[in-house]
DNA sequence: CTGTTAGCGCGTTCAA
DNA sequence: TTGAACGCGCTAACAG
């Protein structure tokens, strides 16, 4: 392998001007500019990461904590701060934290150790104070979790308004019987989804019945959803309409609903949160608020990019979602007789 | 952040000395050991890894090579792989080629340029002779995929026996009648596979039918898995059962089947592969084999410290699968009049 | 604008 | 068995 020194002598300058022109800090003559990488290409010269990183004590390395790699809806986002990570000349190092705070601090210790320059945190729980004495220290980035009372830049939807648009869609179709499918997590995005559920009730003038609302196991599964959609439909003045705060609660709510002999969207409407797949596999096709994870990610890496390179990044970042409307919303709600005035 | 000199002026001893305590090649007297652990301790010491790496001349860093970071077979994969990178120590420096083969070459001058000291490639298909050079000079194993033409060190499954393992009980539940879902890649799983297939209605005497063969996209898609299966279901003379290579295909295939008014299994009875997820999401539950992904992903890892640290390791490791018989096939069948002899 | 030079922190000779 | 000293490849002072 060709070191500096190689190019240096290759071209006849010093090594200080390769470094300067590999650099690109200060100004160069143009004509040794051309020389040098000239040298650069004959030589197929690339700088030694681990001498570089040495010299300028970095490590060129950024942590990506996610609770759970195999999980589709991380994958995306990860995906996406990969290839920002790579724009920027970073690696991007993927460590599971399996959901435990512990290996989420000891791997922040990497920060200090200096084996990572900055860290993009996927899935912080409410509740994240211990993280602020990292952040006054180190460049970190929440990326789709975050907690409102911690001031650490963030990257994520709009949760709450999302929510509503779903709540509205379903108040539009008629429905006055609507349950929630939420989750016993204490992800910030739940409680937003939850409370856009009922103040959308409220504002419909709709009671509130606690009957109609279910938790979820924390981690969104198929057949937690499924079980509580079950009881919810159970109920002899069952709801007309579930929303869910995640498209596996809502796929399993669809499973529950019609192996209990109910028709989607007829019987039952569902409409579920996050769009990441599966969702247009088998019918009825899931309505469901749609999230731009890479871009999630995308962006995460770039704000994070711009707190190492010590400019001002955005406190908050919000990207747009949509709402899409598919199969299991598609049909107008009419009271049928049997079921009397809510 | 303390330095090695650090730990030596607090143990009273030479840099040399902490170093090899640390690295435990040379012995050393057992009262210092003690003393320089307890520094260590107290200055909450750990070593640079740039600075270690530029001096052993080596990154700490192994390279995954994968087609996509959002297929789960994948994900569970590279969860195993990172589990065990992270026992011997090594971060992993996960790439997405996307099937690109010039993006594969691009990436292992990485292991030239010693930013990566090893690597794992994780779907490459036959036509592999462009890797031997590299697999020559540098740390690498294939894992779930590779030429059989190429000698490199690799981990993978016996896709023939367990494919034939599926035919097999096919065979055994009375279908005479069976269609194939393979693929348009250059898998050498692919191929296995699809020669298991073939052996196995030669062996019980059957006449194999060209148009009982379908080949869907090169990615498993489920669109691609349900087109193949509905052009196959249209022929007059039916197949009543679907051996699918990978399960995308058969969840397609079993969507199809139904669209077209087919009862799986009593219909058409359909066996999928891999086992990955969502088998058991939607009814049926689908009949399959198994493999361990995870399990994959972690012995190749350990194959390539072994490289990597000059032991011999195995040339091809070959991991347990399992044939998952559930709904899809729960049907013993028995050709019904109207369709006479095969 | 360009060259000379001093370390960054570590592992490893070579002497003792 | 231990210590002193060199140098891995690079960047950033400091001189010129």
């Amino acid at each position: 392998m060709a070191t500096i020194v190689d190019v240096a002598k290759h071209a006849g300058v010093s090594v200080a001007t390769v470094s300067r022109i590999l650099n690109g800090k200060t100004k160069v003559r143009e004509e040794l500019r051309l020389r040098v990488m000239d040298s650069v290409k004959s030589l197929e010269y690339t700088p030694n990461a681990a001498a570089r990183n040495l010299r300028r004590n970095e490590s060129g390395t950024i942590l990506i904590l996610a609770p759970n790699i195999t999980n589709p809806y991380y994958t995306h986002i990860i995906a996406g701060i990969g290839d920002a990570a790579h724009e920027h000349g970073y690696s991007s190092f993927l460590c599971n934290t399996a959901n435990d705070r512990s290996r989420e601090k000891e791997l922040l210790t990497r920060l200090e150790h200096q084996q990572a320059d900055g860290a993009i945190l996927l899935a912080t729980e409410l509740g994240a104070e211990w993280l602020i004495p990292y952040a006054q220290k180190f460049p970190i980035v929440q990326c789709s979790e975050f907690d409102p009372k911690v001031d650490i830049v963030h990257v994520s939807i709009d949760n709450y308004g999302a929510a509503t648009e779903a709540m509205e869609h379903l108040l539009a179709l008629g429905h006055k019987r609507i349950g929630l499918i939420s989750s016993l997590n204490h992800y910030y995005s739940t409680v937003l989804r939850t409370k856009a559920y009922y103040d959308a009730l409220d504002r419909a003038n709709i009671t509130v019945r606690e009957e109609y609302a279910g938790k979820a196991t924390f981690d969104y599964t198929f057949k937690s959803g499924s079980d509580v959609a079950r009881s919810l439909l159970s109920q002899e003045a069952r709801p007309t309409a579930l929303f869910c705060i995640s498209d596996m609660l809502a796929l399993g709510a669809i499973s529950s609903a019609k192996e209990m002999g109910f028709r989607v969207p007829e019987d039952v409407t569902i409409v579920g949160f996050d769009d990441v797949e599966h969702t247009m596999m088998f019918h009825p096709y899931l309505t469901t608020v749609s999230q731009p994870c890479f871009d999630i990610g995308y962006q995460a890496m770039q704000q994070l990019f711009r707190l190492m390179s010590g400019e001002e990044p955005a406190r908050e970042l919000i990207i747009p979602h949509k709402l899409e409307i598919r199969e299991s919303s598609a049909h107008r709600y009419l009271d049928p007789p049997w079921i009397g005035q809510p």
